[in-house]
DNA sequence: GTTAGCACTCTCGATCACTGAGTGCTAAAT
DNA sequence: ATTTAGCACTCAGTGATCGAGAGTGCTAAC
């Protein structure tokens, strides 16, 4: 167990680091104005903790820094969350306030305000799409050959893929087509449509159009939905301001992990929606042991969760992203929802 | 003017310092099987192309490095293609056959084999948007007050941005209002939708809609195409490996330039197609004064034409870049019309 | 339990000498 | 008239050395 001032003196070490990124002695400690202990019992106390397992030293006779151990424990027991000045708050707040033709857009100025308060890495991550439901099809002819399949989900979502049609199909057949699968297709959510079109639609198409076998492929391959939800980043270059990333192979693992679309959703998985820190290694990702990730998850309208997250070093500003993701994944589930229901 | 020996040297030299990305001396230059003059005749030589302005040195006493004006005089009179192996050649074709569900995939796989085999960033350019024209509007609603306008172009690409209705709006109404619009608006260019809603929609709606006047404010919400060309990358962590990125700096300016697309399409605009060079400062603008780009354009169908890019150090292999963007802008170009007109 | 004092360790920056690569210039060779 | 050999000179980079500064651990006194 770890005495008062051990958990003090913990406390005030990590918030030192963080700001300063220096290794931080028992001098610079007893020297701040709430502190009353001379360096040499701090370094008592800074030595326990060591050995515990909270600290670390750089070299030999440095400073201390805080291990992984010590961060998790940190922002377990000894995080109090950052008050915004009603400045902040308010400039926040009005970033969200004016209107938005895509949610795309809302989704790029929430990565970017995310980015631009905390100084490091947003990424947002879409909803899962296979977990919406169809509202509407579409099928346009461009030419004689070529056309889109458009389908619009349950949350507004519009995802297109382009189709070859088979020769000589007539319009009105493609219309009587789109119309029966908006109507059989209703509201059945897309991971299940492929499956769908055989069971529901395969029979009355045999009926209603000549040519059923090949329109049937053409549907199979417009309705495969193996597209999966998109990622925006913003401020990928404020994570390299930070002193721990002067190290360009540092800089040069993290952004391949951001060009791998795969490696990003799998670092961005958690067990359960809320909030959650991960530290460093806990992140299981070759590239990122010296980062910290920040996520919470935000709703797209009843229960399509997405998630945003900020990524910085280990020595990250905890209390202020901890405040500033919060409150900005509440302002975009607010903004979605009233989106639909205004 | 140059003498043939002041040509081949100054093509040894840019070539050699390509690969080798150090300053290069009389003496390796001389030591070269093709060539058999001695260090102090090739000493001479580069002292007179120095002079000439066509190459530098980096201290008093060091070997030299080609000057832009250097590269400038090798890409316009030096340069030969590289020519590809047929291991490449077919590796390349066939990562175009495969399928591609969307256009936006298509983009994508160009962009990274683009990167891949140039170990340069590539960047892909949409044609612009508001040349396209109007091939098909869906409204869709969502809910009481919500719905997705979808516009769908003749390239097949297809726009989506939300929409609020008007209250108690029928929908025998919502699909009268489409059908005029598809009637009047057919194969209208994008940028004049506006303009044309006004002349030709209001007269027509005013007669069929009880509610004409909030139908027309939603179209014109609808029909508000401000949305920029979209703009992928590939490889953006490949620039880094090149040891003019050592400098940390270098990397936030440049990786700064690539967060604003506003900044990206001003350095992708050239003044004609096909294919265009610009060595470090000719790129007017802060950041990439030590970067090169090579652009050239790919057709999207008709006369839509889009840009392919890369971008690498001054000090970049012009010869096989330029190769390589030539047959990849034509495999794109193929590709897509393909999609049309199969 | 807390603190003062002291010897010890390690980093960082400055200085210095040395090496190697490269140049410019002059005079000899072709 | 070119081309080349020879030589003195310059400069970046490396490695060794040194002192200052910050910090620690330990012991003994408070």
């Amino acid at each position: 167990m770890l005495t008062e001032r051990q958990l003090l003196l913990l406390q005030l070490l990590v918030n030192d680091y963080i700001i300063s990124a220096e290794p931080v002695g028992s001098r610079s400690i007893s020297k701040r104005e709430d502190v009353h202990y001379s360096p040499a019992t701090i370094r008592n106390d800074l030595a326990d903790l060591e050995e515990m397992g909270y600290l670390e030293k750089t070299h030999l006779s440095s400073g201390r820094v805080p291990s992984e151990k010590g961060y998790r424990f940190y922002v377990d027991h000894l995080l109090s969350p950052e008050i915004l000045s009603q400045n902040e708050l308010g400039t926040i707040r009005e970033a969200f306030r004016r209107k938005f033709s895509e949610t795309d857009d809302l989704i790029h100025v929430t990565a970017r305000v995310l980015s631009e308060f905390t100084n490091y890495t947003a990424i947002m991550l879409g909803p899962e799409l296979l977990d919406m439901r169809l509202k509407h099809l579409e099928l346009v002819k461009l030419s004689e050959s070529q056309g889109v399949m458009i389908i619009v989900t349950d949350t507004g979502h519009v995802e297109n893929r382009t189709v070859s049609f088979p020769e000589l199909i007539k319009a009105e057949d493609v219309e009587k087509i789109i119309n029966i699968l908006n109507d059989k297709l209703n509201m059945v959510p897309l991971y299940q449509l492929q499956a769908r079109l055989d069971t529901e639609v395969r029979a009355v198409l045999k009926k209603n159009i000549a040519d059923y076998q090949r329109v049937m492929a053409l549907l199979k391959d417009g309705l495969s939905i193996s597209d999966p939800n998109r990622i925006f980043y913003s401020g990928k270059s404020n994570i390299l301001e930070q002193p721990e990333f002067r190290d360009i192979n540092k800089v040069i693992a993290l952004l391949n992990v951001f060009e791998s679309n795969d490696l990003v959703r799998e670092l961005m998985d958690m067990p359960s929606g809320g909030l959650h820190i991960r530290i460093g290694r806990e992140n299981k990702l070759n590239g990122i042991e010296d980062c910290s990730l920040i996520t919470t998850t935000y709703s797209a309208g009843d229960d399509h969760l997405g998630t945003v997250a900020v990524i910085g070093p280990k020595r990250m500003a905890y209390p202020r992203v901890v405040t500033m993701i919060d409150l900005i994944a509440k302002l975009l589930t607010k903004s979605l929802s009233k989106e639909k229901s205004e």
